[in-house]
Formats: structure tokens, C-alpha cells, sequence
DNA sequence: GCATATGATTGCAG
DNA sequence: CTGCAATCATATGC
């Protein structure tokens, strides 16, 4: 939906057309946009090239947005919404060339269109190599600002995409349901002593393919939700209890001398009640 | 559309 | 710094 408002470059695009079809050969006002060093149109250019809108197509462009990605994301890779970026990123991209090139298209047709119209008109009159000069001058300055446009609702779309997939808090996405299903397997399975260590956290983070601190989070969140109202949660434990105890049953059953599957120093902190059933899971 | 679920953030305590 | 509790903001199921 607010994938690029290119088309709004559109209507520039003709009405600078005609503009300067109706002024053949008239003065020209808007020729204050003088920039050989344009800071603006340079800033806009190195940002296109850094996000790899512009710049060599497939390989840089995807390295290109990891690399920004990477960036401002700081931790390494969760790389789940990676391809959806680039996907969107990819659309924007393509968008840009298209236009960029029916730009440079239109620019090339409507200079020779108006060189046609100086040659027929160098009948009637004579005509100057410098005047030809500057109206090529005028078209090209002309389009160029049209292309600075362009480049400008790029950037503006990139940005968007970027706030969008970047900032975790607005776009909340939920974790894989095996990745719940792991997490919950976990926390019931230790439910007399849900506190992963940090090692037990950053298996569990590769395991989901989530980071470190989500893993906190979600055990912050589960533990605390848990206990506000255990009854609602019953089920879930109960399935995943019997879940677990399928195979725990295979590892107490491998090795009988161990009487207790999960931790037997736990000092059971608190408000957990022992788990309904796990600790003699095997089935009976 | 609304109610609930859920991941993230904030503020506080130890 | 970690965990808890409240809260925010989105996702999801109805």
C-alpha cells in the first residue's frame, strides 16, 4: 500500500513536457536549479547506493541490505524477516530503474524532438549552435530534477521500509510456532525452576532462531503469565508435560538408576507449584 | 470490530 | 544486571 509514489512524478514529467514544448524556444525560468555539486542530490545518491537501490543489481543489492540491516539491527542475525526486506526492497528497486530509465528515455526522445524542431525552424530563421547548446542545457537541468524526485521518494520509501521492518516494537512478529513449541517444551519441562541459564538460553535462541534477550523476554512474559493465573494455563502444561514425559519416559527408561529427570537441587524459588506430573513421567 | 494472545518496553527492587 | 510487574502495541481468532 505504501509501496512507492512514483506515480506522482508522472504528471512532473508532462508538464514539463509541455512547458517546453509550448515555449519552444522561449525563455525558461526555472533555471535557478544550478548544481554541478548539488549537496542534495548527492546525499540522496549515496544513500540509494549504500541501501543498494542503485548500484549493480542482485549480489550487491541483497549484500547491500544485510549489511545495512546488520547495521542498525546490532545483534548479527535473526534473518527471518531478512527475505521479506529484501523482497520489498527489491520491488523498490526495480521501480526505480523502470522510471529511471523511462526518464532517460523520455529525456533522450524529447531532446531529439526538439532538435527536429530548431532544425525546421533554422529555415525560417538562423539559429545558433549556443542556442541549440542551451536548450539542450534546459532539458537536460529539467529532467534532472525530475530524477532528483525520483530519487528523493526512493530514499523516502527505503526509509519507510526500513522504520517498518527495523523497529521491533511497532512490527511485533510472532515467534515460529515450533519455536513456542520448543520454549513451552522447556519451560514446562522445568517448570519447578523455569530460569534457563544463560547457555540453556542462547541453545534455546539457536534452537528458535531468535536472540538471546527474546528468549529472556519470553520466559519474563511466560513465567509471570503463568502464575497470574495458572488454571488457564493448565491444559497447555498438562499437554506439554505429556509431551516431555513421552521422552523423558525414554531416557528414564535408559537409565533407571537416576530417579529424577530434571534437577534434584532445585530450590524450587517461589510460587511454582511442582509441576502436576514429570518427575515420575514414566507412563503407566 | 472486538477480545484475547503475545512479544517488547519501561520502571522498579534487590 | 536480572527478574518482576505493569503497560504498550501489534497479531490473531472470532
Amino acid at each position: 500500500k505504501h509501496a512507492l509514489n512514483c506515480h506522482r512524478m508522472k504528471p512532473a514529467l508532462f508538464s514539463v513536457l509541455c512547458e517546453i514544448k509550448e515555449k519552444t524556444g522561449l525563455s525558461i525560468r526555472g533555471a535557478q536549479e544550478e548544481d554541478p555539486p548539488d549537496p542534495q542530490l548527492m546525499r540522496l545518491d549515496n544513500m540509494l547506493l549504500a541501501e543498494g537501490v542503485s548500484g549493480p543489481e542482485k549480489g550487491g543489492g541483497s549484500a547491500a541490505a544485510a549489511a545495512a540491516a546488520a547495521a542498525s539491527g546490532g545483534s548479527s542475525d535473526n534473518s527471518i524477516e531478512h527475505s521479506d526486506y529484501r523482497a520489498k526492497l527489491t520491488q523498490i528497486r526495480q521501480i526505480y530503474h523502470t522510471e529511471l530509465e523511462k526518464y532517460e528515455q523520455a529525456c533522450n526522445e524529447f531532446t531529439t524532438h526538439v532538435m527536429n524542431l530548431l532544425r525546421e525552424q533554422s529555415r525560417t530563421r538562423p539559429i545558433s549552435p549556443k542556442e541549440i547548446e542551451r536548450m539542450v542545457g534546459i532539458i537536460h537541468r529539467k529532467f534532472s530534477s525530475i530524477q532528483m524526485q525520483l530519487k528523493q521518494s526512493t530514499c523516502e520509501a527505503v526509509m519507510i521500509l526500513r522504520s517498518r521492518f527495523l523497529d521491533a516494537r511497532r512490527k511485533r512478529r510472532n515467534f515460529s510456532k515450533q519455536a513456542t513449541e520448543i520454549l513451552n517444551e522447556y519451560f514446562y519441562s522445568h517448570l519447578s525452576n523455569p530460569y534457563p541459564s544463560e547457555e540453556a538460553k542462547e541453545e534455546l535462541a539457536k534452537k528458535c532462531s531468535i536472540t538471546v534477550s527474546q528468549v529472556s523476554n519470553w520466559f519474563g512474559n511466560k513465567r509471570i503469565r503463568y502464575k497470574k493465573n495458572i488454571g488457564k494455563f493448565q491444559e497447555e502444561a498438562n499437554l506439554y508435560a505429556a509431551k516431555t514425559a513421552v521422552t523423558a519416559a525414554h531416557a528414564v527408561a535408559a537409565a533407571v538408576q537416576n530417579n529424577q529427570t530434571n534437577s534434584p537441587t532445585t530450590p524450587n524459588s517461589g510460587g511454582y507449584p511442582p509441576s502436576c506430573y514429570q518427575s515420575d513421567g514414566r507412563l503407566q
